[in-house]
DNA sequence: CAGAGCGTGTAGTACACACTACACACCATG
DNA sequence: CATGGTGTGTAGTGTGTACTACACGCTCTG
């Protein structure tokens, strides 16, 4: 399993090469943890996986400046975004029992049932 | 919004007549706390709001030990399973793509997609 | 070879979390 | 009137969370 720090800094990496091979936008630990707002050494610990991952408010900063989808950062941080929490508190046999019933579905399944709620015949 | 320890006091000493009526099992509150593994002072606390809800673990024990859905006491002490968490951070885009499309829908709504997936035609 | 820019090391902070231990005051009952 | 059982008050503890501030050493460029 990739930790969260790896993940972080290979994808950052990535970007910064392309970055290269492109024109703007720098990716270098110091204008990432600009942008996202946090200390470069605190950054720099965090891909090392040195400190743990930081609060969900930095890591959808992260995901931000780096372009990556803030569930999937999270879900490596750890965390699951607050908004989704939120709407399992408000009814929380409701979706404890969908969630359970879905989670040892496959992909396959699971999506089919997301389009079928999606193109709202319920 | 009823608080978590005003509920969790209201649902002991409900258990507590209902028991006198009865006959065995004693509901007061060292009792209750001596089952769920906990300081009887702490529970004091917790039933008057002085002190936040306790851990997820301890919250799951004062559920057993009250006979009340662990899923729904958890929702009052602001938490979330660690089981469904970890549902959701193995896939958080599926998870969270379906959690966003049913968090506005009626009950029925959902009710009825739960029950077309435990019947199981996918 | 000075300076900019890069990543990193060390240190420390403020606060919340999750509790325990023990003593106390009250009431009813034998 | 002492004893058992009830809820509560006070105090303190260890651990994690979530960071900041600042200094250091390396490398590349002008």
């Amino acid at each position: 399993m990739t930790s969260f720090g790896q993940y972080l800094r290979q994808l950052r990496e990535t970007r910064h090469a392309a970055a290269q091979a492109a024109d703007v936008g720098r990716y270098t630990l110091r204008s990432v943890a600009a942008n996202a707002g946090l200390e470069p050494s605190y950054l720099s610990k965090i891909e090392r996986d040195i400190q743990p991952p930081p609060s969900e408010a930095k890591v959808r900063a992260l995901a931000e400046a780096l372009g990556e989808d803030a569930d999937v950062l999270l879900a490596l941080a750890g965390k699951v975004s607050g908004d989704l929490l939120e709407a399992i508190r408000k009814r929380p046999q409701l979706f404890a029992h969908i969630i359970r019933e879905l989670k040892d579905m496959p992909d396959h399944a699971v999506l089919r049932i997301v389009r079928e709620v999606r193109d709202g015949q319920w």
